[in-house]
Parts: structure tokens; C-alpha cells; sequence
DNA sequence: CATGAATGAGCGTTCATTCAT
DNA sequence: GATGAATGAACGCTCATTCAT
């Protein structure tokens, strides 16, 4: 039933998934990713029925939580661009902030385990972002692309200036203003 | 040299282990690739000393041929925009007639086996790509950037605009000429 | 702690192993030894992380109780030599009521596998027949010769002596005491 | 038909095996045996039908030339004592001189691989040896003994000794005539 | 419900031996 | 005969999952 009745328990053991992941790759044992949340191997089980079951969740409150970080006070921009402005400081500013949940996303979203209801789901979740690239879409140069299109486009931007920042965090700044000028320029 | 070590074989292992990895995921095991490419399991260990070193190998050569396609004719061209427009077109072309090479390739980048030297090595090897995006750069709105992350930059745009392309094959026009546009804007 | 860590499957493990590498050699697959121990193939290295730490301690706990086999009783005997009588013929009814066990000692002494840190930590472990030893070197015609060579030499004719008796039970009785006066002729 | 064209290169082999033996234990592969031969993998299978064979023989060659080597110029000793003295002396000194050679007699003695027919074999070959110690049996406190316990109690008091003066050669001299006073002891 | 020992399929790799050249 | 690539059984060990306590 997926209500596991200890909570603290369970987000224990989604922070331990996400440092043994970062620290292993995504075949940090279970028993690894138990150990560091200070439970037994086997406990685990009673909080995620597999593995994959684990890293599917994990993946979609890594995935929320970013969103949610990122939508944070867009609601009062008016213009879309600093909407956008909004939305991409946020963005990276959690990013920074979270160099291991990123990493983690980033390792999740290419495996096997993730399931398309997962990512179903997450598109659902994170509409209200899909949203405004929605808007920006149809007033721009891309009005004739699909919106996923422009989403991914984005996100492909997003991580690819995430990943610099976080290299050389001496100059993130200039990546992060650098970055946000090109999106704007290819969102046009 | 009786039955000297046949070049065949090394890259019937070669388009066994993408077909496997592109099915089954990174772990697709030696095994199974060795069966795919109709070698016993043992031979495969006279081509590759480890799966490590299969999969680096496999990489680099994926790669590569990846970059050599999308240069081709690139020289012949004027204008930058038109000698990106050639490098989009080819790269493009060369994702949708080989997808389970682009596949493959996005999956060993995310690798932990691929090795740094692997990573140098190949950057190397698609050096006069890097320098037609260090040409655009300088003359660009992204002159203050540095030049590796313009070249990300890049392959972000591209690899989700394969994606795009292979996902919906009908439109993969449409998602062509978008992403060339769009990547156009970026640095431009 | 559910299902503690068994003592009882622990030395059945140990005594599977004895069995398993008597009949096999020391290559006997760890697969053979968990099989013999009536416990699945990965269960063993809950008890052991490798074979050769299983073999390390199979050594140890093998010696080791050949050793406090022979010393049973020696503390009350006066003279030197009745104290060598005494621990040679605990030696032998060891031997022949332990044949296995005598016949795995043999072949883990040669192991590759056996670290010079077990083989350090039996002799002191058997210190007290060590010094009953070199009590006998000192007072005798080989007193110039190093205390370990003494105890090796003892070791050679008490191992020579005990395959014989083990080949031919029948003339063990004889082949036990022409062992011991040779021994004590030896000494001295 | 065990008759090989090329006598060089089978004893190019027995040499490597000695040094691959005592390098890497019995378990050295016969591809690393052939490799330090300078000869192909498949070449030693001309030689040597199976691992065992080559094991086999080379364990009847190498003691067959100690056995040799140690009964040198013996015919020519008066008394009993100091033909014993010139079989141990000879013996140390082949062990000295050959100390891979001997490392690699004591390995294959203990190898499952050795057949009972190549120790017989072994003891036919030796047999003049043999009969000097059934000479000096016969005539001391051991008459009642049998005459292999009595080869083997002498084997084992020089291999013992071997082991102690290559381990610390500074005192080669020491052990060589503590050893051989004992075994004198021993016998008689 | 927590624990951690038990399970056993599965993996990468090795290596004696065979066989095409 | 020599070569070295090919073979495939075998091995030690791992790990997701189960289950007795």
C-alpha cells in the first residue's frame, strides 16, 4: 500500500539511496544504500518492494522537489522573460545547493529501472513548468515544435550549465548568466 | 600466425555488445554479447582483456564515427552558419540511419567504466569539431564563455534533438530544422 | 539479532572444508566445501569472505587443536623425555584418530593462500610445545642449532612418522615408538 | 609415443615450469609455462599431452637428477659413516646450488596431479639409495623398521635442513652439519 | 515491525585443451 | 610441427530478495 508507517525512515533511507548512488553509480548494493541509513539490509524491503521500486521513487521526489525549487515565486513575475529569469535562478541556485540529488537525477534518468509511469507522472507533476515553457513556445521562434520538445530543450540546457557550474564553482556565475542568455536567445 | 586475430570478429563484438547494451543496459552481460556476436564466451577475452576495456573501445570507435560523419564535407563550406548547417544535417542523418549506435553512445557516457583517458583521448580525436564550435564562440554573444561548455552546449541541443527526431520519425524534419534554428539563435 | 550467526554451521563449514579439500585437494571449489556443509554456495561467505580466509582459519583451528592434543598431560610428567613420550604419543593417537584432519593440515602448510600472519599467530600459539622443544635443544648435541630448525626437525619425523602409522594401521603401534626412539636418539 | 622431435625445447620447457612452479605455485598456467619457454601454447601440448604429464615428468627428472647429483662419487667411500656424509654433502650442495629445483620438488610432492606410478617409477630410479639406507638400517637401532620409513625419516631430515640453509645461507654450514649429525644420530 | 542470515542465480574472468591455418 | 585464436566448463564472489527469529 505504499504507506510505510515510519517516515523519517523512509526519507532516511531516500537521502542514503541518493549519497550511495552518487558515491557507487546505480549499482550501490541495497545493502550499502541500507547501511547508510542506519537500517538492516533487509529492512529496506519493507519500505520499497524492490530496487527498482526505490529508485523510481527516489527519482520522482528528486525530480519534484527541483521542480518545486524552481517554481518557487514565479508566480509573481510578469513578464515571461523574468519568469524565466526567475525559474533558471532558482534552478541553479538548487543545483548548487544539491550537487548530490543533482547527480543523482542525472544518473537515474538515463536507467533502465525508471519506468515511462515514472515519467509520466513526474511530466505531470512538473506541469505547471511545462506550462510556461508552453507559453514561451507559442510566442517564439519554436511556436511550430512540440512543447515536450521545447521542454527537453530546455532541461538539456539547464543540465548541461548545471554540470559546468558545479565543475568550477569559482565561475558560476558567469556560467549561470551565460547559460540563462543562450536559453533566452534560443527561446527566443 | 595461424588464425591470426580477425578484424571481423573484433567488430562483429562490437556491433554485438551495441546491440546488447542498446537491449539489456550496461550490464548486458559478456556473455550475451558474446553469444549476439556467435563467439564462445571465452573469445571474447582474447579481443577485449575486460568488459571495461570493451566498452571504452567500443565508445571511442562509436564516437568517433559519430564525429566523422557529422564533419564530413564541412570543409567545403563558406560561411559558418553554413558549415553548421552541413555538421547538423550530417549529424542528424547519421543518428536516424544508426540509432542503436546514438542509443548506445548516450549510455556509455554516462558510464563509470568509461575512463578519463578514453574521455581525453576522444576529445582529440574530435578536435577540428571542437574548433569550428571555438570559431563560432569567439565570434559569438557566448565569446565569454568557455569553449568546452559551448561545445556541450551543442551536444545537449543535439543529442535532444535526436531524441526527438528518433521518438517521432514522421516529424523528424520538423525537429531537424527546429534544432538547427534554435542551436543557430544560441550562438549567434 | 533474528537467526544469529551459527557456531554449529560455522564448524560445519569447517569440517565440510577438511573433507572437501582431502578428497579434492586445495582447489576443492568453495561450491563442493558449501554443498558438503549442507548450506547454499553464498551462504558460506557470511562465515568467510574468501576462501583463503576460510582456509587461513581451517589452518589455524586445525593446528591449534593439534597441538592441544599433544600437550594434554605433559605438565605432570617430570623427566624430558617423558614429556616428549607423552606428546609424541598424544601426537600419533591425534593422527590416527584424525586422519582427515592430519591430511588437510598437510596440504594447507603448502597453501599459497596461508598468510605469513596465521602462520605467526600459530606459533605463538603453540608456544608452550616450542618451548618444550627448545628445553630439549639446549641441553643436548644441538644446542648450537636455531630453536626453530629443532622444531621443524621434530615436525618432519612427527609428519613422516604419522603417514606411516595412517598407511599401514596395522604397524602403527611399531612404527610409533622406532618414530620416537629415532626422535629422542635426534635430540639427544 | 613420448618421443619428441625437439629435445631442446622440451627442456626448455621442464626449466620454464621449474621457474614458473616456484614463481607462481602449481597452479602457473601452461600458457605462462610456454610463454617463459619462448615457445606458442599449443606448442607445449606436443610435448606434454595433458598439465598432469608434464608435472609428472618433470617431478621424476627433477629428483631423479637430485638422487643423482646426491649419490655422486659414494662408491668410493669405505665406511658406512662417510658415505653418508658424502651423500649429504652432495645432496646440500645440489639444494644450494638449485634452490628453485628443490622449491619446485617440494611443491609437486604434495600435487594430487603426481600419480602413484610416477612415485614407484621414482623409487626404482633411487633404488641405489635406497639400498644405502636399508645398508644402514639393517645394521642399527632401526633394523626393525621398515625400509621406506626409514628412506622417508631421512628425506624429510634433509629437506628440513634444505628449507633452513636457504632460508639463511649466512649459516648454510651450520645446518648442514647440525643436520647431518642428527640424521647420523637417527640412524645409528 | 526489525533484523541479518540464508538463498541461489548470475557475473566477469581464467585456463587446459583443441584445431584451423 | 608450430602457432595462437577458439572453446566452454569452471570458479570465486556478489547481491536482490526472502524468511526465521
Amino acid at each position: 500500500m505504499a504507506r510505510p508507517k515510519n517516515k523519517d525512515r523512509r526519507s532516511a533511507i531516500m537521502v542514503a539511496a541518493t549519497r550511495a548512488i552518487v558515491a557507487q553509480g546505480l549499482s550501490a548494493p541495497t545493502a550499502s544504500i541500507a547501511k547508510e541509513a542506519g537500517i538492516s539490509n533487509g529492512s529496506l524491503f519493507t519500505y520499497f518492494e524492490t530496487k527498482a521500486e526505490l529508485l523510481n521513487q527516489l527519482y520522482f521526489e528528486l525530480k519534484s522537489e527541483m521542480g518545486t525549487a524552481a517554481f518557487e515565486g514565479i508566480a509573481a513575475k510578469r513578464s515571461l522573460r523574468s519568469q524565466f529569469a526567475c525559474l533558471w535562478s532558482n534552478w541553479m541556485r538548487w543545483a548548487m545547493a544539491a550537487p548530490e540529488k543533482r547527480r543523482a537525477i542525472a544518473l537515474l534518468h538515463v536507467s533502465d529501472d525508471i519506468t515511462r509511469e515514472t515519467r509520466v507522472a513526474l511530466h505531470k507533476e512538473l506541469s505547471p513548468i511545462a506550462a510556461l515553457f508552453e507559453h514561451a513556445r507559442s510566442k517564439g521562434p519554436m511556436k511550430n515544435a512540440s512543447s515536450t520538445y521545447v521542454g527537453e530543450m530546455v532541461n538539456a540546457v539547464a543540465e548541461t550549465t548545471m554540470d559546468f557550474m558545479l565543475q568550477d564553482p569559482k565561475n558560476a556565475d558567469t556560467h549561470r548568466q551565460a547559460g540563462f542568455e543562450a536559453l533566452w536567445r534560443m527561446l527566443g
